[in-house]
DNA sequence: AACTAAACTGGAAACGATTCCAGTATTGCG
DNA sequence: CGCAATACTGGAATCGTTTCCAGTTTAGTT
């Protein structure tokens, strides 16, 4: 018995058949091509009648883009993070674009992981705010392959040494400096720095930069000094806080690495009893909204997280629509700015 | 002048070419199809030769599995949400799925937009917070069609009147009406309710619960006690009080549709020189994080938003490993908690 | 050594769209 | 009215996989 040939019972061949046209016509129906009123009728009635939705897949195969933009942070769960994701999906999807997300948790293996399965999965584009440090290169090879297929991506948290790709990045080291030079200047002689896990290569860079501030200011920055483990996060902060005093109990100043632990930190000292900002002055990075929301509230070095987000997908959408040079890569470097408020 | 068959330049036949091996075996290699040692080994060697990897969409077309889910939010940039996004991406992710974001602002049409996107897209679930009211039947349809090729949508914030779906909820009408009790045993008489716009059915379906305790605890509740527009931020709270404030000035105390507003309210209202919770109680709705981290510390209606993702997912899960019944929908209520702090 | 079961492989037909190419109907214009 | 230009349409090839089917080795048993 052999099969005669099966008459499709799905797709754009199937509802081409009930409305007596080809498929290539319901084709351009749908892509806003030239078909003529009476078969726009024809073919609307039947997509009426029987639901038909093209499947994106299938054109996006022979079509060549995804209309997928993929994002990558470091955590969706800071308010840092998922204001930025926030500008991202408004903006891409009023350009036509959906976005997949992916978080990285400082991870470089997850990261990688993540650009390998968002390569396959054949997105448009990609915005990465990368951990990785200068040193690792796991990512490098999969960076390239995207780049020789000419897909674009943005790279957000320092620039690729290797890859003439378009990068945001904030001057971590700037903002640590202007950090520890305030703290010099109102009298304080014994800061620390607190951190989270260093395999997040911006948090690597603050705590550097800090080692180097200090010395640059001629201060004293014993290593106990500095703590750096764990998320990031207000726990984190919380939870190292009543440790760094303890292991350094002159400290008058500490600087996180990001607000969030700096208000972890700054609660953790108001419950041990401590005066913020009299004996302890605490200064955050980021500026969330959070930071205003808090009481003493924040002193911290602001990263204008929205326009940053902005510009980024603006740097995205000129290689999506190949209205920038094809040779030269944009890049912006931005000044994290002191803000003063009650914490320092 | 025919054209002679082109030898591929890509994809999977190009490279079982220089393997040496059929496309079929390709695919079995990277599918942990049976393919012996020495096979394996020609292909590893192509592979490793070319940066070969297998398109996903091709796949996924002919698979009909794109392990992609649709997640849809009122709004990434809420802590309530972009917490339990955070968990949809982690569980999703360990289960060897990507995650497509879409956030509403409360629009249903937005809402019904993602809803077809994504079914075009062809995940392979959907959790949809959904933001329409029972009145609403925008994105019935689509939902329809969703059911009836099975993709899994599991709806959060209601249950679906017409389809036979997944669902988890919250109380709302218990959460205002233990609120509204409360603050009547606290001894405050004149309540007025912050909410931000109601066309998100949550926030209207509170705004309702308040006239109904409010009528049932027997206190006065006229129409300007209610304010509710905007879009249930920090701003719009700190907006619309002194509104509130100036059209009930014997306000005693005010219960806000979610924490954002709440806490948005409840500095206003210091700042006008109100004291909290003397003058003025505040209560929220969800119990974020920055709950407990303003001051005064908020008193909120907690819903476990951790374990409400957690939850959702899992039925996702059970639907898509088929461990679950076919027929019988997976349904949870959960119960709002008052936890008192400060704030009232 | 013979025979059965299992492992492995290649070929070809899908999956569901887009797009080129060529052919036909229609319109515009002098 | 005739002719060229244009609008519209259908057919077939193609995008890059997976999967079924059948055929060929290899291994396993007595």
């Amino acid at each position: 018995m052999t099969r005669t040939k099966q008459t499709a019972k799905t797709g754009i061949v199937a509802i081409a058949k009930v409305a007596g046209v080809a498929p290539s016509t319901v084709s351009r129906f749908f892509n806003n091509g030239q078909v003529s009123a009476k078969t726009r009728a024809k073919i609307e009635k039947a997509v009426e009648k029987t639901g038909y939705r093209p499947d994106a897949r299938a054109a996006s195969l022979r079509r060549g883009s995804t209309n997928r933009i993929g994002v990558i942070l470091p955590d969706a769960g800071n308010p840092a993070y998922s204001n930025a994701m926030r500008v991202f999906h408004d903006q891409l999807r009023e350009h036509g674009y959906s976005m997949v997300l992916g978080c990285t948790y400082g991870s470089v293996e997850e990261e990688h992981k993540l650009l390998q399965f968002m390569q396959q999965d054949h997105v448009d584009g990609i915005i990465l705010y990368t951990c990785e440090g200068p040193q690792d290169d796991l990512s490098h090879q999969t960076l390239k392959q995207l780049f020789d297929q000419k897909t674009p991506v943005v790279y957000v948290g320092k620039q690729n040494p290797l890859l003439p790709m378009d990068n945001l990045s904030v001057d971590n080291r700037l903002g640590i400096t202007k950090a520890v030079r305030y703290l010099k200047r109102i009298g304080k002689r014994h800061i620390t720095f607190l951190s989270g896990d260093t395999c997040n290569w911006a948090y690597q860079q603050r705590v550097d930069s800090f080692k180097r501030a200090m010395k640059a200011a001629k201060l004293k920055c014993p290593s106990q000094a500095i703590l750096a483990q764990g998320t990031s996060s207000v726990e984190t902060g919380g939870a190292l806080l009543p440790k760094l005093m303890e292991q350094m109990p002159q400290t008058e100043a500490v600087v996180c690495s990001n607000d969030l632990m700096a208000i972890g930190a700054m609660y953790a000292a108001i419950q041990m009893g401590l005066k913020v900002p009299e004996n302890l002055a605490v200064i955050g990075f980021d500026d969330i909204q959070m930071a205003t929301l808090v009481r003493p509230q924040l002193t911290t070095l602001r990263q204008p997280i929205t326009e940053i987000a902005q510009q980024t997908c603006q740097f995205l959408l000129n290689r999506l629509t190949g209205m920038s040079d094809e040779k030269t890569p944009q890049s912006l470097l931005i000044e994290p700015e002191l803000v003063v408020r009650e914490s320092a």
